[in-house]
DNA sequence: TTCTGTGAATAGGTTCACAGCT
DNA sequence: AGCTGTGAACCTATTCACAGAA
């Protein structure tokens, strides 16, 4: 398969929200151009995004709801959920563990770690808060999918490199670094101090 | 000015990091190569991005690192504090409200407003928490440049609709939806399920 | 007639490659 | 010799436009 650019991922997700509101709403078709106008984007770009993959709608109709949510689900590999570890209990890692949304887009934390021996186990969210040092050992133990790193900056690279060794391959990122990996592993840093700086480019650009 | 693209926005914020590590640690000059390397890029990149605003550099010799640092500062609004207003006061508004790494970049949370009744009136951080109600009249009162948005999704839109009558002009939004503002209102929005959705698209497509 | 699927055209961002300072 | 600044080439993503199925 070709190779997909992010941005048609992100599209998908993002239509696969305006399915998922239109299935509970019982609507049984829907065009690439409601799809885009919910999207903030263009019919064609709904089209070409989703041709990536084949061709899932009626000409004349659109793309019957259920089918088209499947699909992108199983495109996304959200049909069965993920096991997420949260390294870093900090004050966004404490967010990060409560946060509903990614609980009910079937990614569940099943494991925390942190450095600090006064957070090692206390219980967070029904979870015992681990030692960091017991992080490659358990996860070989119990592997996981994706990994979320909520750590300060200077201990970031250090706990992904254990998270590298002990085989995980998707990896999100909240530590403001640059994060290396091997070129299998999947990194997705969140840079909130950084999408404050482009937003105040923005207000000096005006 | 020519239209710059984000990409080039956030590859600056990113440079202007790397220049305050080497301005600390001494650095008097540095190459685009270097910065490219820090940054992940190449240095046809790092000298491309910086040549749509001028020409900072020495043929032979690089950049001078505080010039240079001054000069990204600049170029993104970065000489002056901004004053943020956060809303939402649910679990990730309070990991932003003590979230160092917007402080340290001069991004001031001024004040903090929730729609619960229980929460408003608390302090938080130094911070009494607002009713939302007042929102409108207490931004006219006290103008702030940036807003978070860090309300659940259903609430959103609505607050940035106040957001956006107060006259706010940058909004960073939390919030899992896409929110419709007018076209001189810049939004960015980090939507963290998201942000796994396509993770789980990497895992499910090696 | 309506709306999809898709090659072709366009736009935009990245990389190349080299002339020109220091 | 070393490194910048930049037009040109390249590559990738978006938009156009239309043939074709319902």
């Amino acid at each position: 398969m070709r190779r997909i650019s992010d941005s048609t991922v992100r599209r998908l997700a993002a239509y696969l929200r305006f399915l998922e509101h239109a299935e509970a709403e019982g609507r049984v078709t829907i065009s690439s151009g409601e799809l885009a106008r919910l999207g903030g984007t263009t019919s064609a770009q709904v089209r070409k995004d989703l041709s990536f993959f084949g061709s899932f709608g009626k000409r004349g109709l659109g793309y019957s709801v259920p089918a088209l949510a499947s699909k992108i689900g199983e495109i996304l590999g959200l049909q069965r959920a993920h096991r997420v570890v949260l390294v870093g209990a900090g004050n966004m890692g404490g967010a990060l563990a409560q946060y509903r949304g990614f609980h009910q887009r079937g990614f569940h934390i099943s494991m925390i770690f942190d450095q600090d021996p006064k957070k090692v186990g206390v219980r967070w969210n029904g979870l015992q808060v681990r030692d960091v040092r017991q992080l490659e050992s358990d996860l070989r133990k119990d592997p996981i999918d994706i990994a979320i790193v909520a750590t300060p900056a200077e201990a970031a690279q250090q706990v992904v490199d254990k998270l590298v060794q002990a085989g995980v391959k998707a990896i999100l990122n909240f530590a403001p670094v640059r994060l290396s990996v091997p070129p299998d592993v999947e990194v997705k840093t969140v840079n909130m101090a950084l999408e404050l700086e482009t937003l105040s480019y923005a207000l000096a650009n005006r």
